[in-house]
DNA sequence: GAGTTCTTTGAGTTGAGATTCAAACAATGG
DNA sequence: CCATTGTTTGAATCTCAACTCAAAGAACTC
């Protein structure tokens, strides 16, 4: 063998261009040379690495519920109290607005789940991840005094939070101009100030 | 002037072709020929009376909020009590599955919004309405005593209530296995018995 | 630097689907 | 039953994007 292959590096460049070809032009008008063109390559060295376009599209949605998931708990972690740690967990799952890339491809990827078990697994994936998250800042806050939760499991309060984030995600990339991102992080702080029974939220 | 023109009847047969062929193939995967077996005709005749795609799809999808609506306010209405007509609101608002015709449609449809203003209009109306829905209901519950409200305005809690509907309607119909109906509207009915101090909801 | 293998490209092919269109057809008025 | 006008169709055409492929290029080994 001659010439090193760095084909972890060229694929990792083609699921980031993949990436930002999804969440301005959509799936529906997904394009191989658009990918092409974000990578800066021909539409041939995209099919050269990804013969099969779905395992690309696979690998954009596996690499962005990881980086999705990452960045949240990261923001999560610049907090140490129950309360802020609650806190910056809301903020940080709302859209920052309709052109909130990350949220615009996964909302995009999304739409494959019911047509794609692949994809289903991912979107499963990342809702039960994000309920385990609200769960546990639940508990640990009820533990630490702080919360008084307004119903057990605590997982059950979880998965209502994270549909609420779903839910106003989905109207903030819609462009829906009752739902923007400080009002629906508004009503979701009360929602969430209502289950845990704590003011300072 | 002679044959009969009954572009009415034709145009409403194709808006419902169109709306299934949407609703089982999906935005990305819908064909002009889809819709045209459908309505049991041939492609030309689509073109006929759609030359603009998109005019039909818009009427889909007016179509399919207006029907929508009608049929979530008529589920309320056939209850009289306060408590009763809250139960059916929100029984109605989730898919009975991951097949659930109107809801799949429904999805579909939204994810033009971001794109289309048109759409992005329409979803807009649709989320705006049932919250209405929602917010009289809520309203006149309190009047009559059986809600006790945990904020105001009750406007706050319908749009919680709608998000969380849009929320475990996307899982449900993305096919995740930890959000089925019966799970979904256990949780949704758990938030409204807290927001309303409502235990017989 | 010659040989080898990996990589990239662009031109050409293919195929699917949208669109056009002329001809056939149907219903009604006269 | 003929003329008129609305309707329908299928065949022909157009368009666009996926895919193929042979040739050129690049990096490495020996």
């Amino acid at each position: 063998m001659a010439r090193p292959k760095n084909q972890e590096a060229r694929r990792g460049a083609l699921i980031d261009a993949a990436g930002r070809a999804i969440a301005d032009r959509g799936m529906a008008g997904l394009r191989i040379k658009d990918i092409a063109a974000e990578a800066g390559v021909s539409a041939g060295s995209v099919l050269y690495y990804y013969p099969e376009l779905d395992d690309l599209v696979l690998a954009v949605h596996q690499d962005a519920v990881e980086s999705y998931l990452a960045e949240r708990q990261r923001h999560v972690d610049e907090a140490e109290e129950p309360v802020a740690r609650m806190s910056a967990a809301l903020a940080s799952g709302l859209p920052s607005g309709p052109d909130d890339a990350m949220h615009r491809l996964l909302f995009e990827l999304h739409s494959l789940a019911d047509r794609s078990a692949a994809h289903a697994t991912l979107m499963a994936s990342l809702f039960a991840r994000e309920v385990a998250l609200y769960s546990t800042l639940l508990q640990v806050g009820a533990a630490a005094g702080a919360f008084t939760l307004a119903a057990v499991p605590a997982g059950d309060l979880a998965r209502n939070l994270v549909a609420i984030e779903d839910g106003y995600g989905l109207h903030i990339i819609a462009r829906n101009p009752a739902v923007d991102r400080d009002t629906a992080l508004a009503l979701l702080t009360a929602h969430a100030r209502t289950v845990t029974g704590c003011p300072e939220l």
